[in-house]
DNA sequence: ATGAAAGCGCTAACAA
DNA sequence: TTGTTAGCGCTTTCAT
């Protein structure tokens, strides 16, 4: 209250507390070597004169701005909602900060992302799909000092930690449930052919199609972006054709949503006309009226597992390289048998 | 390359180009008088040196982290997304990063918040519901000398540059949508009690009852936290009583859609034997079948025009100190005539 | 138009 | 156990 207007610096908590900086500073750090006497004095002395340590010194010094980015592009809104919170998670006690980063198009700016990044004085940046398929932004962000952990990348898989998934499998595990119920006539919404993971979910459904003998006509492809529209435009296009299929595969669950939405307004009824299934088991698989059978892909615990390396990384912490992450067929009511 | 492998500084381009570091920073930062020869020099060096600025030393001596929180709690994902997007809109090209802080109860922990963002170093924050409408919030970061603004306050609207809706106008004119539709037992899912809003809203939903003679008996309401689940629950409850409603104005999206399921789910059906409506128009409300009759609260726009009044307080911009947004009732298949 | 020197607030060596 | 001193990398008076 002595103070004018400018904010207490250790300096004034020092003189206050009648001994030096540095002792301040321990004080403040905890760091060990001090009397609990002094230990209270200076604690007094920072709440008398209002004192609260400017972060910005701290982390010149220090070389550490504490500030976790999380770079992603934005097709599906519960997607990076996951993907957040999963980041968060691991950061809650941890003195880190989430700065999110959301990019319009990685393909397009792949060359300027890590500038972005540099010039927010990122310690560490969790990259999801399709930043984590980037050798490009790994090689900048190597450079630049920025330690990094991957979510669901698909290829170069040593290149830096990485969160793995068997998208591959997850996809054709669902193929075949739908295979199972009895259909052949099946239409597939692929996802946004910029992302790895639109490749490797085709690939499933195909091992899953080629193995029981169901053809996978070009006409029974649409081609989706991770986004509830396309999905429910994709859907208008496969339903408006004469030989209209009885199941139709999303590649993500916003997508299922928007086919799902789109078959019910064309009159159909689902499962009964048509069987839906989604990818991701994200929070609109569940809250739709039939809820949607999906394959879980444990996007939150990703999230959780990378920060968690890339924390490790700025402790030097020995930080795990890779880790897996198990998919889980989840049946809900979209799908049925196929129609006579 | 020379160097072995401590990031270039100014010094290191200085020295390379032959000039005084004040130079360098001036020509870095585009200020004038300086000549163009310098500055090709300058920048020559600095990319030869590989030269990138760091922010923290430049934030130190600016006393500015360039950092903008948004201070949220969590319990509608679309909501929130809104809320991201908006302040993400006006920062893009402005310099500035944005710090999510969400709070898992802001009515109980209103006395550490301001710790939080003090410790993030941030410039100023976003204020979403319920954080808006803390008078002690706010108290303490003018305390810490943190700009903010504030998204849908309810009350104390000249504490601080403030986002306006007018809640109680929109509740009344959906309530009085379904009354017009002939409706007369009505159901009310209302939102988390430490959120003003809810208030506000069923002070809405009371005026056009009164107005129209509608009586609302306490067991017609029904408490909700503005979550999916506990709309689902709550419509459960509601649904289970033998003179059950036929309308449920739930008093947000997210519950209005966990309504809209349960009573699917309760072999009913929408909006043939029972109307439903949301609230705020968030992208939930448009992906359900039907899709949800809700009240357009401009959420993003609200959001954009919070981080440009902050942006606006730390360029010494005189900041628009309040601003109104209008609402918009907005009709979908959720809601229809009142069955016989 | 350009440069020298003094900080911004903090922590880390090194003394005492 | 405690204090002194020297930076971290940048911007900013104030000279020149």
């Amino acid at each position: 209250m002595v103070q004018s207007h400018r904010r207490a610096t250790i300096v004034d908590v020092a003189r206050h507390a009648g001994v030096s900086t540095k002792t301040v500073s321990r004080v403040l750090n905890g760091q060990p070597h001090v009397t609990e006497d002094i230990i209270r004095k200076v604690k007094d002395a920072a709440a008398a004169v209002d004192y609260h340590p400017n972060m910005m010194a701290r982390a010149l010094v220090q070389r550490r701005s504490h500030l976790i980015g999380l770079v992603y592009e934005n097709p599906s809104p519960s997607y990076v909602v996951d993907l957040q919170k999963g980041v968060l998670e691991r950061l809650r006690d941890e003195h880190y900060r989430l700065v999110v980063i959301p990019i319009a198009s990685i393909s397009q700016h792949e060359a300027d992302v890590v500038g972005l990044l540099r010039s927010a004085a990122l310690d560490g940046v969790v990259l999801a799909p399709p930043a984590s398929d980037s050798a490009r932004i790994m090689q900048d962000l190597t450079t630049a000092g920025i330690r990094f952990a991957r979510i669901a990348p698909t290829r170069l898989i040593e290149a830096g930690p990485s969160n793995l998934i068997d998208d591959v499998s997850a996809a054709r595990e669902i193929a075949e449930h739908v295979i199972r119920l009895g259909h052949r006539d099946i239409a597939v919404i692929s996802g946004d052919p910029t992302h790895a993971s639109a490749d490797a979910r085709m690939q499933g459904f195909r091992q899953a199609f080629a193995a029981a003998g169901v053809p996978l006509p070009a006409h029974r492809i649409a081609t989706g972006y991770y986004t509830y529209e396309s999905g429910h435009a994709a859907a208008r296009t496969l339903l408006a054709r004469r030989d209209r299929p009885t199941a139709i595969l999303a590649q993500n669950d916003d997508m299922a949503v928007g086919a799902l939405i789109a078959t019910l307004e064309s009159g159909l009824t689902v499962p009964g006309d048509l069987s839906i299934t989604g990818f991701d088991d994200s929070e609109v698989a569940r809250i739709t009226w039939p809820a949607i059978t999906t394959v879980r892909q444990p996007v939150f615990d990703m999230a959780v597992a990378a920060a968690d390396m890339v924390v490790a990384q700025l402790q030097d912490t020995a930080p795990l390289m890779c880790r897996s992450h198990r998919h889980e067929l989840i049946v809900r009511q979209s799908t049925g048998p196929c129609p006579a």
